[in-house]
DNA sequence: TGCGTCACGGTTGAC
DNA sequence: GGGTCAACCGTGACG
């Protein structure tokens, strides 16, 4: 047992090591910046997430930060920061970038201001202050400063005799208790935010024990998973590794400009090229040459490659090393072993099948138009029949999970949301008909219509290209007919 | 030697 | 469209 777990050990850090050769060897290097470990890196954007899942996952198998620093080239600084984030919040996916802090200053808080206003003219800023706290308007975390209070007071409610545009005939409706789905609260697992006192309630928001929200109120990166409600099963299969394509699709144009040398021409996939595979349209990767555990870290494979960002585009067979698959001894949440390790040969080419993005697409998705490099944006009603399209195959995953959960043992593999999956439906004989690379293109795909970004819609056309439906929908008793439909429906 | 912390320079996105 | 601001990032140095 023990010999078998230092082997294994060993075959990770080879892998590991083999793999990150790969990834910092040839025109790669040019790409960012090279710390003092030689890793490769671009200032001020995020690791790729195979490499942070990377990091967790050999947290994980025991090895300690200082050899993960060393073998992923990744500063310790880095490693222990990624760690800790995921040791406090369950996710390993960088923090949402860029944006402004929520107003705290709602329509809503401006009327209670006049209103006590107009009922004390000679209030104070912070007996304002104290009153919006003590009426639950705000709390501690949304109440506006005496400043901005003062503000208020000054530029919208100086004239009291001057009908403002919160008049209450006029006032919008109050701010929702949650002005965006609830299922966009960030997955703390404690009232506590992890960013302390930068977490702050949302505007509007009496706080609430237990309940804290991420303080933006667009949909975050670590909450999209929960939206989708199989984050679970997202993170058991792995499948939020080799999102580099979601994490850094916002501004795959940007990157492609930091990518000084492009894609090869000619690709090696396990030492083959590229061109041979490509010449199907579709190629697949076989399971000799790939670790079945990280064929999740694979891009989102219809990307244009001229698209890939800079330095962490290297192909798929740069997060993959040649040699046996990388069992974990143990499952770890991140590592079970539906994390890829339970892939069959035939499965895991399914897991790995690149498809020409103008071949197959799904309905409405416009398909990817190579001669202009660029994909059609789509349009609302485009976007909204994307989502149409998620949740229906979001359905057959469902089903086909209550399905194994009977044959393994009983329904409780569906947990009380309804769409998380246990572990077990990830193992050798559950779920495997379920290729994670199609979960997690679906989970990108939502990622990026969720988004308010026409890049991501764009980016979600590219991701969903990725998904085939006719091996989910059979993997599901019963939805053939559905997806049937779906193959009928004409492409806008 | 390992690890937590923080300043720094950079990127990002809402306003 | 550009500037500002405040969030984030990873690195590297320090203790």
């Amino acid at each position: 047992m023990v010999v078998f777990f230092a082997l294994g050990l060993g075959c990770v850090l080879m892998l590991v090591g083999t793999s990150l050769d790969t990834f910092h060897s040839g025109s790669e290097q040019t790409y960012g910046e090279v710390n003092q470990l030689g890793g490769v890196f671009v200032n001020g954007r995020p690791l790729p997430n195979a490499i942070r899942l990377r990091i967790v996952e050999l947290a994980q198998l025991g090895i300690r930060p200082c050899d993960i620093s060393r073998q992923l080239r990744v500063s310790h600084g880095c490693v222990s920061k990624i760690l800790a984030r995921y040791n406090e919040t369950g996710s390993i996916l960088p923090g949402a970038i860029g944006g402004s802090k929520p107003r705290v200053t709602t329509p809503n808080v401006v009327k209670h201001i006049r209103d006590y206003k107009q009922g004390d003219p000679g209030i104070f800023a912070w007996e304002i202050r104290d009153r919006l706290l003590a009426d639950g308007v705000c709390d501690k975390y949304n109440v506006p400063s005496v400043s901005s209070i003062s503000r208020i007071l000054r530029n919208k409610i100086g004239s009291l005799t001057q009908p403002g545009p919160y008049e209450p005939s006029k006032q919008p409706p109050p701010q929702p208790a949650l002005p965006y789905n609830p299922i966009y609260q960030y997955p703390y697992p404690s009232p506590v935010s992890p960013t302390g006192a930068k977490m702050g309630g949302h505007p509007g928001v009496p706080g609430s024990a237990g309940h804290v929200s991420i303080p933006r109120s667009w949909p975050s990166a670590h909450s999209v998973s929960n939206i989708l409600g199989i984050r679970t099963l997202m993170e058991q299969t792995g499948a939020l590794a080799g999102s580099e394509g979601a994490a850094y699709s916002p501004k795959m144009e940007e990157w492609a400009g930091v990518n000084r040398t492009p894609f090869p021409a000619t690709p090696m996939v396990n030492g083959l090229e590229k061109p041979a595979l490509e010449a199907d349209i579709k190629y697949t990767q076989s399971a000799s040459g790939l670790s079945a555990a990280v064929g999740g870290f694979l891009p989102a494979c219809a990307y244009p490659a001229s698209n890939q960002p800079g330095v962490y585009s290297a192909p798929g067979g740069g997060y993959l090393a040649p040699g046996p698959p990388w069992p974990p001894a143990q499952g770890p949440p991140l590592a079970s072993p539906g994390a890829g390790v339970s892939l069959h040969g035939g499965e895991l080419g399914a897991a790995v099948t690149f498809k020409h993005p103008s071949r197959e697409v799904l309905p409405g998705v416009t398909p990817y138009n190579s001669s202009l490099n660029s994909f059609h944006v789509p349009g609302r009603q485009q976007v909204q029949r994307l989502k149409g399209e998620l949740m229906t195959l979001q359905l057959h995953v469902l089903v086909a999970s209550i399905d194994t959960g009977r044959d393994s043992g009983g329904p409780s593999a569906v947990s009380e949301n309804g769409f998380q999956v246990s572990e077990r439906q990830c193992n050798p004989g559950g779920l495997t008909q379920l290729p994670k690379s199609r979960l997690l293109h679906l989970e990108l795909g939502k990622q990026h219509l969720l988004s308010r970004k026409t890049e991501d819609k764009r980016q979600a056309c590219c991701t969903l290209s990725c998904v085939d439906h006719t091996p989910l929908a059979s993997a599901a008793h019963g939805q053939s007919e559905e997806g049937s439909r779906q193959h009928k429906d004409p492409v806008l």
